[in-house]
DNA sequence: ACCAAATATAACTTGACAGGAATATTCCTG
DNA sequence: CAGGAATATTCCTGTCAAGTTATATTTGGT
C-alpha cells in the first residue's frame, strides 16, 4: 500500500500517470510531451511497473506503457474505509475527552 | 495533491493515521502505542498538520490530534476519476496501435 | 549482417528527509 | 511562582532517491 502511494506521490510520476489517463503511450512520446529526458522517464516507468501501476507492451521498436486499474481500485477501497470520517456527524472528540477525564481519576 | 500523498505514503505517518482512525489521541499516547520516540511523533504530526490531514486540540497539558476528513475526500475524488480504467471492458491499446499504424504511413 | 532508432542501464552528484539526542518551550498543578 | 510533565524545536548524521550524462542493449528496417 505505502509502496503504491509513494510511487504515485512523486510529482514526475504523477505527471506520467495523468498523461497516461488518455491512453497508452511509448517512452519517447511521454518523454516528448512532458519535456523529460528519456532515461528519467524510463526509470520512473520502471518504478511504476514494479508496483504494477503500468503494464508494458512491446510493439515494433517501441515499448508502450499503459495504466493498470488494480492499484487505483486498491487505493479506492482503502480511502473509502475512511468515509466514516465525513459521514458521522459528530467526531469522537467528546468521547475521547470523557475517557481522559475517567483516566485522571485515581481510585 | 502530491503533498498529501507524499505525507501519507511515509510508513511511520501511515501508522499514525491508521492509529488515529479509531479516535483522537495525544502525542504521548501515539508515541507509546507505536513505540516511537516522542520527538519523532511530533515531527510527523507537524507534517500531517501542515497538509491539514490532522487537526490539533489543546486539552490541559496535552495536545490531542485528530484526523480531518477533507484530504481523504480529496483522494477519493481523484482516484474515482480513474474508475473508467476498470469500467470500460476494452482498454485503449487497439486504438493506440491503429494510431501508430497511421503515423508510420508516409504521405 | 549492418546501421540506426528506441529504450534500458550504470555511474555519479546532489538535495531532501527520516531518525536520534539534546534542549527549549509551553502549560498545568501544588 | 516554582517545579515538573507534555510537547515542540534544533542540530546533526546517514541514507535514499531524483536528475544528468554517458553507454549498453534491444529491435527493426534495408
Amino acid at each position: 500500500m505505502d509502496k503504491i502511494l509513494r510511487a504515485i506521490s512523486e510529482p514526475s510520476r504523477l505527471q506520467i500517470i495523468e498523461l497516461l489517463r488518455s491512453g497508452p503511450l511509448s517512452v519517447g512520446e511521454i518523454s516528448e510531451k512532458l519535456a523529460m529526458k528519456q532515461p528519467l522517464v524510463s526509470k520512473h516507468l520502471k518504478v511504476l511497473n514494479d508496483c504494477e501501476i503500468v503494464k508494458i507492451r512491446p510493439v515494433a521498436n517501441r515499448r508502450v506503457y499503459q495504466l493498470r486499474s488494480e492499484p487505483f481500485r486498491e487505493i479506492d477501497v482503502w480511502v473509502q474505509s475512511f468515509s466514516n470520517l465525513w459521514e458521522s456527524r459528530f467526531d469522537r472528540m467528546e468521547t475521547y475527552l470523557a475517557t481522559l477525564q475517567g483516566k485522571s481519576e485515581k481510585p
